[in-house]
DNA sequence: GCTTTGCAGATTGTAGACAATCTACAAACT
DNA sequence: AGTTTGTAGATTGTCTACAATCTGCAAAGC
């Protein structure tokens, strides 16, 4: 009884699992959430409750459902009577959140480097070598992709999903603030030989040796951004015309 | 002209910053979030949109929206069509977030190491001090607020404001986690002299060691978990009652 | 007797309407 | 001219109404 659906053909394998499960507010979510990670949405635009319900075919009661939810993943601020924007966040914020995804990828090398599989191991060489030919291309556009893909892979195989669920997060918001500085020129990290002796410590299993190569590795380019956004900075001053009695 | 309300008597010291900031929403979630974290909502419980919105003097729609802000601090599930509950952590997520506030007080007790004021560490001896006398008077529902205060400050002196918001995240499902497996009955830690070696290595400028100790003193706290759990595992079973075709 | 089916009540999901607030621009005043 | 005040339009905050779905129980079928 419990196997009936096993013998129907696979053309809508989940559209049951989507009417059952995926509300409105969810897809609403996620497809704001696309808008603003894809770069559609620039830091500090507005978020026109109207519109995107005319422009997604709902009504605004799921979009203000969906921007709550967003207010507290970080990826936009709510201001009462005055609207929804992506947020920017500051330099100090996005010091502190290099610094907790250093620890993250700390503690995630030391957890791999007690438990990874030859599988693994094999996955994260063959992203290190997919960047070594972006990198040999001098193709940032590939490259960028493939180095997200390369921490948050070891952030997963490390295990705990709960670290995974919160990195993920962090990284978002990261991102924003990258593309709020300068949008996407920054310099190849060149970082292959980095990444190398990261999995050579892990598959050497030495907990201490890979973690302290991570948080090193991540602290590394904390600096980076602070090479490229000094001189930003002038470029941020005109967005930030702040009203007069509106701190928070 | 911009401290014309500086003369005005203080009865109502923020009356306007509280229309102008708190929306109905924001209220009716840190309405719900007290009530679950205070435990009048024990893990599991059903959040009737309607009783709340009656019980609140408001209507459905702030309800929903700060139900879907609750859905993303992790404190409530939501399953379409049949309501938001209460979270129940299973033990391996209690345990993954166990790892995690090691990591970050582990990081914490690094940083403060390096930058504690004299005023901090007399703070910080304080809640020692209280700690130890509920400890003497073996009183739990004293010591148990000291302690989460005491581990908090640590994180909150450490500087970093992204830590301490996501930690204090992570805290709160943990609380959840305890307030389900057993209601607050655990036997007193006694962990006093392991507070006080905390904040002495701290006091020495020794991150390192302070860094350990923290990442120990929580783990052990991990274990001790795990000891009151076991005992408790059969009562959680009739609650599990989930529906067969429910699985995400 | 046990399972299945159908219905009534309750609850959630979504839409639309109204009230409160903000923004921008123009008119009036010094 | 510069500042202030008033007003219109637009946007957000909240409420109410209706549709879709679920839950529980009773009746029908085997």
């Amino acid at each position: 009884m419990a196997t009936f659906a096993q013998n129907l053909p696979k053309t809508q394998p989940n559209a049951l699992e989507i009417l059952q499960n995926q509300s409105l507010t969810m897809l609403v979510q996620k497809e704001i959430e696309r808008m603003i990670v894809g770069g559609e949405l620039g830091a500090g635009a507005k978020l026109s409750e109207n519109s995107i319900a005319v422009q997604l075919g709902v009504s605004r009661g799921p979009v203000r459902e969906a921007l709550r939810g967003l207010e507290q993943t970080g990826l936009v601020r709510v201001e009462k009577n005055r609207g929804v924007f992506v947020r920017q966040p500051s330099l100090e914020e996005a010091d502190e959140i290099y610094e907790l995804r250093a620890t993250f990828d700390q503690m995630a090398g030391r957890k791999l480097a007690a438990s990874i599989t030859a599988e693994q191991l094999k996955e994260l060489r063959a992203l290190i070598e997919r960047m070594a030919k972006a990198a040999a291309r001098d193709d940032p556009d590939a490259y960028h992709p493939l180095n997200l893909a390369f921490h948050d892979a070891l952030v997963e195989y490390a295990g705990n999903r709960k670290m995974l669920h919160t990195y993920r997060r962090l990284v978002n918001e990261l991102n924003l603030f990258r593309r709020h500085t300068l949008a996407q020129r920054d310099r190849l990290p060149m970082s292959t030989r980095e990444h190398r002796k990261i999995v050579d410590a892990i598959a050497a299993r030495e907990p201490e040796t890979a973690g302290r190569l991570l948080f090193e590795h991540v602290m590394a380019s904390r600096e980076r951004m602070h090479a490229t956004y000094a001189p930003a900075a002038s470029e941020v001053v005109p967005l930030a015309k702040a009203r007069a009695g509106r701190s928070k």
